[in-house]
RNA sequence: GGCGCCUUGGUGUAGUUGGUUAACACGCCGCCCUCUCAAGGCGGAGACCACGAGUUCAAGUCUCGUAGGCGCUACCA
């Protein structure tokens, strides 16, 4: 039987990275067993999703690279129909009842104490929190009153005695007593609404999943699940969990708590690579059998296997105070790392969509200027961390209108008066050198600091600000050569302004 | 409250069937290189392997217990 996975979030927000890790994972798997990869938005609480959401996780995962799904998109609401009768098929058969009982009012904020409170006052009174009038009540007298219009809700009828077992493909033999299951609801008393657990489950047979991949979170509901799976009489699919991606303080990585590190898209507007990330998020859960761990798509495809998925938590290393640490500084590492080593013909294109995004963009870049272009980019990419560094501090390659550091002026520019009339002099020299090289620049620039009495290093750090507005950045001769000769002595000239 | 899962340096992890100076990557510190900053090279700090017992000549690795964290427990998904 042939593979078939899906990812099946639920568009109630942006895309969480645990969820697109799961997403990445499913892809993997199905990529390596030959199978098929699907995806399901699980849009059954309408109040909660939202168009928008669908949308953001769509491009979150087209972002990633891992959207090419093999068949159509699964609407779970659309479904609902056939959520509610196979509930119904089951009350027929008598593996579900109707529940008569009032719907209990919960809100959502304090669920868990609602339920640790309920539990303690169960085991004290001594009622077996199992018990439901409505569990045996007569078919006939079921009817009767639902007919009457009485609303209800389809409970599942769990055997009382036994146990339920399945072998997770990462965390092992699982078991669990029935009688720590409650008979759940499949169906809301209002509307005949479809619950989670019922919907999953007649979606995924439906759509003839073989393997669930998904995170650690549903690993005590699996149970639930595979009874329905058996009182439905479909065969129950292979499942395998993976452990949660928490915050620095262990705590569940949440909008609210968190903000936007925990949103995939905010990582593709910051200029992060998708061929990083991506590699990054494999890396938080999973670990190859060799060491090696830069690895492109294809690699991953090969390598993964679930026998390697760990089985605890992962901790998504990042600094809320310090902002050179707005995220795990191994992904912000291998992005820096794949920027520098990645060929030319990968980057480029994602250069270009980040440099036309900024104003940046010229249309000689691929034509006429593409020699320039790429020495350029290749000169300065050796030390960007993300997209975002060329259009920020590696804006003077590319455009007149850049700005300066106010360090960089204060270091390089304003400790030494004389560079007023220096930088003209320099300008005025380098003007005359031709051809205008690498090498000729640097003769040039060291004869005119002799002849001047000062330090070379002088000139070069005050030239790397006056050309660049930082002070910090590649060779300075090359940056002469990349520049050019008018915009270098023109940027001298200006800067002697500055001193 | 109950049930389940997890626990190796700051973080991600490696540690095959018990015997290693407990390994690698990121981060951090230092040196080299040098016109700055990176990169690169070299070196360093940082883990009594959650804790406590037990089995054994020998335990991060096996057993039991404890603690902590996390998850689930809902007419949320």
């Amino acid at each position: 039987m042939s593979v078939r996975v899906r990812f099946a979030p639920s568009p109630t927000g942006y895309l969480h990275i645990g969820a697109a890790r799961s997403a990445l994972f499913n892809w993997l798997y199905a990529r390596q067993m030959g199978g098929k990869f699907l995806l399901r938005v699980e849009d059954t609480d309408a109040e909660r999703s939202t168009d928008e959401s669908t949308r953001s996780i769509l491009e979150g995962l087209k972002w990633l690279g891992i959207d090419d799904y093999d068949e159509e998109i699964v609407f779970q609401s659309r479904n609902a129909d056939k959520h509610r009768a196979a509930a119904f098929r089951l009350v027929e058969e008598g593996k579900a009842y109707r529940d008569f009982t009032p719907r209990a009012e919960r809100s959502d904020q304090n669920v868990k104490q609602d339920i640790a409170e309920r539990a303690r006052k169960g085991a004290a009174e001594g009622t077996d929190h199992r018990s439901n009038p409505f569990r045996d009540l007569s078919p006939e007298e079921s009817k009767r009153r639902a007919e009457a219009g009485e609303p209800f809700a389809v409970r599942l009828k769990v055997a009382r005695e036994g146990r339920s077992s399945f072998e997770d493909m990462v965390y092992g033999a699982q078991e669990r007593d029935y009688s720590e299951i409650e008979d759940l609801v499949l169906l809301r008393s209002d509307g005949a609404q479809p619950l989670y657990n019922l919907s999953v489950v007649v979606d995924d047979i439906e759509m003839g999943i073989t393997h669930v991949i998904r995170g650690q979170d549903h690993l005590t509901n699996t149970h639930k699940q595979i009874l329905i799976y058996e009182a439905l009489g479909a065969s129950v699919p292979a499942f395998a969990h993976l452990p949660l991606i928490l915050a620095p303080n262990k705590a569940k990585l949440s909008k609210r708590k968190h903000g936007e590190v925990v949103s995939l898209t905010t990582y593709r507007d910051r200029g992060f690579l998708p061929v990083a990330f991506r590699n990054f998020l494999a890396l938080l859960g999973w670990t190859p059998t060799d060491e090696r761990e830069l690895m492109s798509l294809a690699e991953l495809v090969e390598k993964f296997s679930l026998e390697g998925v760990h089985r605890s938590n992962a901790i998504f290393n990042f600094s809320e105070t310090d902002p050179r640490q707005w995220t795990d500084p191994k992904a912000l590492w291998m992005n820096a790392e794949y920027i520098r080593t990645m060929s030319l013909a990968e980057l480029l294109p994602l250069l270009r969509a980040e440099m036309e995004a900024s104003g940046l963009w010229r249309a000689e870049y691929e034509t006429t200027e593409r020699g320039w272009f790429e020495k350029t980019v290749n000169l300065i990419r050796e030390r960007f961390y993300t997209l975002k560094d060329f259009t920020g501090q590696g804006r003077a390659y590319f455009s007149d209108e850049f700005d300066f550091d106010e360090a960089a002026i204060a270091k390089n520019l304003k400790k030494e008066t004389r560079l007023r009339e220096l930088l003209p002099a320099l300008a005025g020299r380098l003007e005359k050198v031709e051809p205008f090289t690498i090498e000729t620049c640097e003769a040039a620039l060291r004869a005119f600091a002799e002849e001047s009495g000062v330090k070379a290093g002088l000139f070069i750090n005050a030239s790397r600000t006056a050309l660049t507005g930082q002070s910090v950045g590649p060779s300075m001769f090359e940056v002469f050569d990349i520049v050019g000769r008018e915009r270098a002595a023109a940027r001298l000239r200006s800067a002697a302004e500055f001193v």
